[in-house]
RNA sequence: GUCCCCAUCGUCUAGCUCGGCCUAGGACACCGGCCUUUCACGCCGGCGACAGCGGUUCAAAUCCGCUUGGGGACGCCA
């Protein structure tokens, strides 16, 4: 196969979203299977609402998503004179021509047309226009073909068939002067030698008028795939009102990149019962074929699933650093104990869902103090353990290590002493080192907190529970 | 309204290309049990779908048509 060229072109008027990250993670996918070419290219043409900060954000999602791109980022508002150069090629050609009708008189027909229950479209009134007049401010349409149908065999959805009588002449640069959208992506795809086109479901209807262009231009028509849209819940188009839509406010909830590379990847696409796939096995097994032709509803729980499972499997060292900017948003200084983060990693990678969660469920490791849950101390924290806590002091005091067998053997003394059970001994010592009735395994908790600080707690708990 | 697209468990989906292997498989969620010092994790089990109708055929989730439902597009936005 002749080299596969593929692009990415977001516009900057909004952060990267997850419908948005998921084209982007096909067109990714589709270049590094194939060998191809990944071009990433922004579309800022719309200069009232495109802004520096989302090209920023969009870029710093394609980065952290790992989609790395081959050439660009090209900005098309830096590319104006080819446009303007291809405008006027279409004019001098006649297959482009100037129409003076004003905004308000297209807003005016468009109404009407609604009205009356027809498609609106414009009318051609210009279309047979020669005049030029002076002064007065005109747009270019390109001019479509009266009659006959345009098909294209779309690689996802199979033949489309539209009746060139449902297109009419699409306004191609605007009466500033500046060309549009429909335009541009046209003439940006043929001379960056785009082969295939993988984007929105929402552009289908926009493909026969820009394979009409790509003619018009004497261009090759590249192959088409058009990628189902993301639903929310109710099964409306996602946005903002169904959650999180912005990709990077995923890394702020802490979840992991793969997390959302694998959860958008089995979105909309299978390889059989997996699930689970690592970026190399999803370049290595992607093909379009296997990219469903429905529209898939966004499911934050199965994300969530993912991520926990990433955070189960990520390796350490990686989740400490993850995990210190959760902790800091948090108020708390991870560098007040260094030395606990890899035990808290792995004491709360199998219970957490996010890094936030872990951050938060681990906070008393990195306070002065646990911040004591008021029911959990009027349950556990009772004078009638107070002789319990002691007891639990004593032992460790006593003992001559401070690792999780010794830990465990004083716990065992405790028991004895006391002849209470497990269940009666843990929670209140949990309760008094965390604060709360929910921690990993006991011992485990101690040991990372280490003697000094264990001690300290359960003798304020013990004072706690003095007053009880 | 007009045009385009779509249709398997609540959700993501396998199967549909080359009809029989499907009393329709997996995953998330949910429910129950086991494990257990709390919460999780893990393990075991359960609930749960071929939108409807008609056709083709010995045989249809798989092919065809209609209906219904859903989504998208109709901008001097992209």
């Amino acid at each position: 196969m002749a080299d596969i060229r593929v692009r990415f072109a977001p516009s900057p008027t909004g952060y990267l979203h997850i419908g948005g990250a998921r084209t982007a993670l096909f067109n990714y996918l589709f270049a590094r299977h194939n060998g191809g070419t990944f071009v990433f290219r922004i579309e800022d043409t719309d200069t009232q609402r495109s802004t520096q900060e989302y090209v920023d954000e969009i870029m710093a999602s394609m980065k952290w998503l790992g989609f790395s791109w081959d050439e660009g980022p090209f900005f098309q508002t830096q590319r104006m004179d080819l446009y303007r150069a291809k405008v006027q090629q279409l004019l001098d050609e006649g297959k482009a021509y100037r129409c003076y009708c004003t905004p308000e008189e297209l807003d005016a027909k468009r109404e009407l047309a609604m009205k009356e229950g027809r498609k609106p479209k414009y009318d051609g009134a210009c279309r047979e226009r020669t005049d030029h007049p002076e002064g007065v401010p005109y747009v270019v349409r390109f001019r479509a073909p009266d009659e006959g149908t345009i098909t294209f065999n779309d690689l996802i959805k199979g033949p489309v068939t539209v009746d060139v009588a449902e297109l009419d002449d699409i306004i191609i640069q605007r009466s500033d002067g500046t060309p549009t959208y429909n335009f541009v992506v046209v003439v940006d795809d043929i001379d960056m030698g785009i082969t295939h086109v993988i984007r929105g479901d929402d552009h289908v209807n926009n493909t026969p008028r820009q394979i009409l262009m790509y003619q018009g231009l004497g261009a090759p028509v590249p192959e088409f795939a058009h990628v189902p849209m993301i639903l929310g819940a109710d099964k409306s188009r996602l946005s903002k009102r169904h959650g999180a839509t912005a990709v990077m406010s995923y890394e702020q909830m802490g979840y992991l990149p793969e997390a959302i590379v694998n959860y958008l990847a089995r979105l909309g696409w299978s390889c059989g019962d997996q699930e689970i796939f690592s970026m190399q096995e999803l370049i290595d097994k992607f093909t379009l074929e296997h990219v469903g032709r429905a529209a898939g509803v966004f499911n934050p729980e199965k994300l969530l699933w993912l991520n926990s499972h990433y955070i189960k499997t990520a390796e350490g060292e990686r989740l400490v650093t993850l995990l210190r900017p959760h902790l800091e948003r948090l108020g708390l200084n991870p560098d007040v104990h260094p030395e606990r983060l890899p035990a808290v990693v792995e004491m709360y990678r199998e219970r957490s869902k996010t890094l936030a969660e872990m951050a938060s469920s681990a906070a008393f490791f990195f306070r002065e103090m646990p911040e004591y849950d008021p029911a959990a101390v009027a349950k556990f924290l009772t004078a009638d353990n107070r002789a319990l806590l002691e007891s639990v002091i004593r032992h460790l005091e006593a003992s001559p290590s401070f690792t999780g067998e010794a830990v465990e053997q004083a716990i065992q003394a405790v028991m004895a002493e006391t002849g209470l059970k497990m269940g009666k001994v843990a929670q209140p010592v949990r309760v008094a080192v965390t604060g709360g009735t929910v921690s990993p395994g006991l011992s485990e908790v101690l040991v990372a907190l280490g003697r000094d600080d264990t001690l300290k707690r359960l003798r304020v708990a013990c004072d706690l529970s003095q007053q009880g």
